[in-house]
DNA sequence: GACGGCTATGCATAGGCGTG
DNA sequence: CACGCCTATGCATAGCCGTC
């Protein structure tokens, strides 16, 4: 006896050992609820579940996530070039587009071009350098 | 009597109110979940969750998320309804997130999060046809 | 018809332990 | 250290109603 369940409070857990393996458990019944909300309801669902130790998990669909993060792959050329947009505040690019005004079709196009050039910018010039990323990923 | 549940099977739901009610119950305790997993271990977990009507829902950056998600929940019938969000300016999302500054993951989901977000309000707030909103989103 | 509440029930899972 | 199995228990939720 001990051996059930205690109810446990919604706090981050001291033990690390004890974290990692909750991740484990929760994370796994995460992507299951997900994919039954899938097919209980022709739903379209997508999870991303990055641990404490920055290793990324996901659910669901490469293909939906790949429209997300698809860009990141060709950031290692121009990177850090200053000359772009480096100081640029990301909410330029959609300064002036109010969405009252997406009444129509041309403006649906031009805000989702505009989200995409943001996407495309951010993931080619962020100065997250090569070191960084892979010493998160090694933990 | 006939009060309790019975246990289903993950199929598709033929009725579609159900699957309706069913897609909104399990998707709060999806999020839910998303949640407690992330005060319990710490890890960074975004969800999108697409209805099967094409209506996009996100869980992650609750810090300016949650507010807009109360804020403009309801606006789903009034959708140009001007005292909603109608004339909220897009940008406001990015505002402060500064490229130079996206030097660590935290930057890089902060900004992932904020777009994500700009996505969803778009497409639920913009008053056009679903067969339009899925054919961009098909692509 | 979207929600919130209700109740009985199914399901997820904390804590242990054993295995690779 | 990362699994998988186990058991008792907490928690999510199917079905049904009442409200707006």
């Amino acid at each position: 006896m001990g051996k059930g369940k205690k109810k446990i409070e919604i706090k981050l857990k001291e033990n690390e050992a004890a974290r990692t393996v909750t991740f484990s458990k929760r994370r796994k019944g995460l992507f299951k609820k997900a994919q039954e909300l899938q097919h209980l309801t022709g739903a379209d669902v997508a999870v991303i579940a990055f641990s404490a130790a920055g290793r990324p998990y996901t659910h669901g669909g490469e293909d939906t996530l790949d429209k997300y993060l698809n860009y990141c792959e060709k950031k290692d050329d121009e990177k850090e070039d200053p000359d772009c947009c480096g100081s640029q505040v990301l909410g330029s690019w959609l300064e002036g587009i109010k969405v009252e005004e997406c009444d129509s079709a041309d403006h649906l196009v031009a805000v989702k071009e505009a989200l995409e050039e943001i996407r495309d910018r951010v993931f080619m010039l962020t100065p997250v350098d090569e070191d960084f990323v892979r010493s998160l990923l090694a933990e």
